[in-house]
DNA sequence: ATAAACCTATGTGCAACACACAGGTCAATA
DNA sequence: TATTGACCTGTGTGTTGCACATAGGTTTAT
């Protein structure tokens, strides 16, 4: 099977697939009368977990690591663990932090909206430079004991 | 006021004004007696200005464009509305991207607490392997009119 | 003068592919 | 049989926003 054939097959990009070749993710065999590659039935399962293991979260690097550790005879899913408890806190991390992005943009949009244009010249936009934050306005931030 | 001074100065390092400044967002002035790279007060707003846009999630080609059109002495703020609506859309899709990986990856873990680390010799990892999110597991969505 | 500490510019690496390119393969047609 | 066209292939490079490595220059202390 070449690689396009596989790529269909399992949902991806035939690019996707040459790419987990090129890092040594999946071997295939080189053909001697045409130079393609040659994808058998072990490297579709093992295109499967890959496909799996990404929608985990799991790097590319950790499935290496994964699979070199199942290579070797040992039993991976304590290092998966491991690698899907660091994941999961990245993950976190850019869940609140897109979170309070999208805080921002909103308000800057609400801002926007009720703004002219106004350009002074010593800035390059004054809807940028003039964007006051609502939420990490220190000023506005939760106690007001300034009045 | 050399790349370290600056950087310093705008909290950021200075590989990040070395950056900017390679991809001609900064223009500082080559010193002819040491060819280090010098930055006015002008580069000073500059950045200023970019560490604003980014925080509201302009890229930085977005930040080009928007500077380009000041300098062509065009009103900027038409382009940066539209810009950041295409951005919010972006960042909504990733917000809930993470948001249903992050709970695939609870999901995962809370399987995984009551199950344990067999390994058949036919797969890599069974954690994953035999991993059903409980989310997206047709069988369990919604309606059940099956049985 | 010389060593140590600090700074600089430039080149390369990262993640996970997507895209561009040049050329090969295969079936249909003239 | 030759040729056209559609489709496929591998390989090289581009993407984003920096961080890191390297080699060397500057400055300060001794």
């Amino acid at each position: 099977m070449y690689v396009k054939q596989l790529a269909k097959l399992m949902g991806v990009t035939a690019d996707t697939v040459r790419h987990y070749t090129r890092i040594g993710l999946l071997n295939p065999i080189r053909s001697e009368e045409n130079g393609y590659q040659e994808y058998t039935k072990q490297d579709q399962q093992r295109l499967k977990f890959i496909i799996s293991a990404r929608q985990l979260g799991f790097s590319l690097k950790d499935i290496q690591h994964i699979i070199g550790e199942s290579e070797q005879g040992n039993c991976p899913c304590p290092l998966t663990r491991k690698l899907i408890t660091k994941r999961l806190e990245e993950t976190e991390a850019l869940f609140q932090e897109t979170l309070k992005l999208r805080n921002r943009m909103h308000a800057a949009l609400d801002q926007w909206d009720t703004s002219a244009d106004g350009a002074n010249a010593s800035d390059v936009c004054s809807l940028i430079e003039s964007f006051v934050d609502p939420i990490n306005d220190s000023a506005n931030k939760e106690q007001r004991n300034d009045d």
